[in-house]
RNA sequence: GCGCCCGUAGCUCAGCAGGAUAGAGCAUCGGUCUUCUAAACCGAGGGUCGCUGGUUCGAGUCCAGCCGGGCGCGCCA
């Protein structure tokens, strides 16, 4: 909403600079719109006039006067003042303002990218999923929402590495620890929690290697033959991946997070993604085959670096400049990981001109289609959407990825896919740990001479809080705190159920969006399952409250929500104006309509805690409200229906940036 | 050694396409429920924005160099 004032504003300042002072349109500084600390100041604040008191030499009061005097009437605004000081203040037409934020919202630009692809989750199938897999997910999720708000076609993938030394482990844990055959493993994962037995038998597997070493030849056959359809025990690993992905999907689904696509790395192998690739690589010269050196025998990729090394300048020793280079095909031929993940971002981005096979894997709680990719045409589905040949790539992927997200974009740059590169986008975060606190909780010796603040977080030693226990002891914290408040819930009643869930969803989510992404977070299980403060259940309480309101209004006036806007239409804006309430009631309807700028700016700079900073704001600002002025109980009429204007916008706008979190409001909590 | 990230209140963090008086949560202390739900609100205390220099009318925000911390840099995945 308020994005439009910007621009209106913006490009009449513009004209009459030039108009004013004779300036060439091209060179005009950037026209800056901001928001004076005080809606009594102004609603919107122009700095313009400092950026040109040099050029013009002359005083930036001076200028802003000139602009003043000669912007004419803009839509939307009521009044501009210069203040002392240099700013050009804007003062909007309040009442119109607020009858058109209560209408339709615009149809998003879509900034010309016509379909983008994100992945996220991407988790290990060998072991259930533990909070750092929440944050990717919680990330990635948003980072969805987010840009199809702004008008964005995205795909949703979840890569699933299948083939990875991490299944093989389970894969011995199977058959060398607990020696169940196939069909034993199949009956065992058809129990609950079968992700939870895996998580355990994963880190004794990890003992059992550090037992006897040699036990790890066990672990390399098993990896090599996972790649041979034929082998059991490639059935045996495609049986735990497939099961323990079914727990993820699950996990996931409890923090309302649905996928498009499960791209397998089986099938990248199987369908010779990477020989395609390698074609690509080879013809433009971008990887070659090292002769001489230590890397004799394999095919390389040169690393960018500023200054090449001469030619001439004889053998590099210890003193020059070494060229460096990525292994990407090793000289017993294997191709690498990062070979692999090129093939994958090639295809992504449509340059690799090879397809994968689709069938439907399953419907989600939304009725929305998950399909999974395959390598057989056989079981192959018909997919309605095509999918890959994005024209954007988000890679939401931890920080410690940042190296081989680099060779990808500097791959796509190599063949000559200078424009791919630019939109390969690493949407990087720092990891979670876990506050020593929490780590002592689950039973973890701390070394008591070292003070580090956080413990990382280890799949292999089983040191982790699992997704599903955080959800379950928030679900029940959140549980016990509705009850405590409503008498007519049944503990285990479905209503309860629902609230609580929803509640829980809140906290996590807004938890792990809330940090910037180059945050480390130190995990403390006491911190997340607060519900005060800065926390999701916060705004959903905020929420709720306006809900209240608008009950009350209609049990007592009949007033709904049509019959209020249709009141606005001839209501006189006197309160709205007033400096001391109405200030308030604008100031919360102003805020509330940020929130397509905000959308943008966590776009921009791929930073989403600004948007759960700005939910937190916002309801924070309701609160405040709230308590000063009184809705139901309010005898003059304008008042009482501007006053309630603004709580059904904030609930509107409150509502949808919960949901851009993938975060409902309860009816009520 | 090279690269990326972090350093702001006791703790955890916002603020960074420069702009008006550096904010919030937690913790501490003191208030507010016969009122639209106290998961809330009001108030108090608490800051050399790591250090030094530079650019600018203006720097927590941009640049450079230091200091401290984290991560990454394999013919592993």
């Amino acid at each position: 909403m308020i994005l439009g004032m910007h621009a209106a504003v913006r490009s009449r300042v513009r004209d009459v600079l030039v108009d004013l002072y004779d300036l060439d349109s091209n060179r005009l500084p950037d026209v800056a719109i901001q928001y004076p600390p005080d809606r009594s100041m102004g609603d919107l604040g122009v700095t313009v006039a400092f950026e040109l008191a040099r050029v013009l030499r002359k005083a930036p009061r001076a200028i802003a006067a000139d602009i003043v005097g000669a912007l004419g009437p803009i839509e939307g605004v009521d009044r501009v003042e210069p203040a002392p000081n240099g700013y050009v203040n804007i003062f909007l037409d309040r009442a119109r303002f607020v009858r058109e934020a209560l209408g339709p919202r615009p149809a998003p630009a879509g900034r010309g990218i016509r379909k983008a692809i994100v992945e996220h989750t991407a988790i290990n199938p060998n072991k259930a999923a533990h909070v750092g897999h929440l944050r990717n997910a919680a990330l990635g999720d948003t980072l969805v929402r987010l840009l199809r708000f702004l008008g964005i076609p995205v795909e949703i993938q979840n890569y699933i590495d299948d083939t990875g030394v991490q299944v093989a482990d389970v894969v011995v844990g199977f058959r060398h620890i607990e020696q169940l055959s196939l069909e034993e493993v199949a009956a065992l994962s058809e129990r609950p929690r079968f992700d939870y037995h895996c998580w355990d038998l994963y880190t004794r597997v990890t003992a059992w290697f550090e037992d006897d070493p040699d036990r790890l030849a066990l672990r390399a056959r098993t990896l090599h033959d996972l790649e041979n359809d034929a082998d059991p025990t490639a059935q045996l690993g495609h049986l735990i991946a497939d099961r323990i992905v079914r727990c993820h999907l699950a996990t996931m689904d409890r923090m309302n997070i649905e996928y498009d696509l499960l791209t397998w790395e089986g099938d990248i192998l199987r369908l010779r993604f990477w020989s395609r690739a390698f074609e690509v690589l080879q013809q433009t010269g971008a990887i070659r085959l090292e002769t001489t050196g230590p890397q004799a025998g394999c095919w390389v990729m040169p690393l960018d670096s500023d200054t090449p090394p001469p030619v001439d300048a004889g053998p590099a020793d210890e003193g020059g400049p070494k060229s460096k280079s990525k292994v990407i095909v090793r000289s017993n031929g294997t191709v690498t990981y990062v070979g692999k993940d090129i093939a994958y971002q090639f295809w992504k981005l449509g340059v690799l001109e090879r397809d994968f096979h689709y069938r439907l894997h399953g419907t989600q709680r939304s009725g929305h289609a998950l399909w999974s990719t395959t390598s057989t045409t056989e079981e192959a589905g018909r997919s309605q959407a095509a999918f890959g040949k994005a024209d954007a790539v988000y890679n939401v992927i931890d920080t410690r990825q940042a190296y081989l997200q680099q060779l990808l974009k500097q791959a796509l740059t190599a063949v000559g896919r200078a424009r791919e590169a630019e939109r390969s986008v690493h949407v990087s975060y720092e990891m979670v740990a876990l506050s020593p606190a929490t780590a002592r909780a689950l039973g973890h010796d701390l070394d008591p001479d070292a003070e580090r603040p956080f413990v990382e977080v280890s799949g292999r030693k089983g040191l982790g809080v699992k997704a599903d226990d955080l959800l379950d002891r928030l679900t029940e914290a959140a549980r016990r705190e509705v009850l405590a408040r409503h008498d007519d819930l049944s503990a285990d009643g479905a209503e309860a159920h629902a609230i609580a869930t929803a509640i829980a969803t809140a906290a996590i989510r807004y938890f792990m969006i809330k940090y910037s992404r180059g945050k480390l977070i130190a995990f403390d299980i006491d911190e997340a399952l607060s519900f005060e403060g800065e926390s999701g259940p916060y705004v959903q309480y905020a929420a709720v409250r306006a809900t209240n309101i608008l009950r009350k209004l209609y049990d007592r006036d009949g007033l709904d929500d049509g019959a209020l806007v249709a009141a606005l239409a001839k209501l006189p804006a006197t309160p709205l104006e007033d400096p001391g309430d109405g200030t308030v009631a604008w100031g919360l309807l102003f805020e509330a309509a940020r929130l397509d700028e905000v959308a943008d700016q966590s776009i921009r700079a791929l930073e989403l805690s600004v948007l759960a900073k700005y939910a937190f704001g916002l309801a924070q600002m309701f609160n405040t409200f709230y308590h000063r002025c009184p809705v139901v109980a309010e005898e003059d009429e304008p008042t009482r229906l501007w006053r309630a204007a603004a709580v059904l916008y904030c609930r509107l706008q409150l509502t949808r940036t919960l949901a851009l979190m993938g975060c409902e409001v309860p009816p009520r909590m």
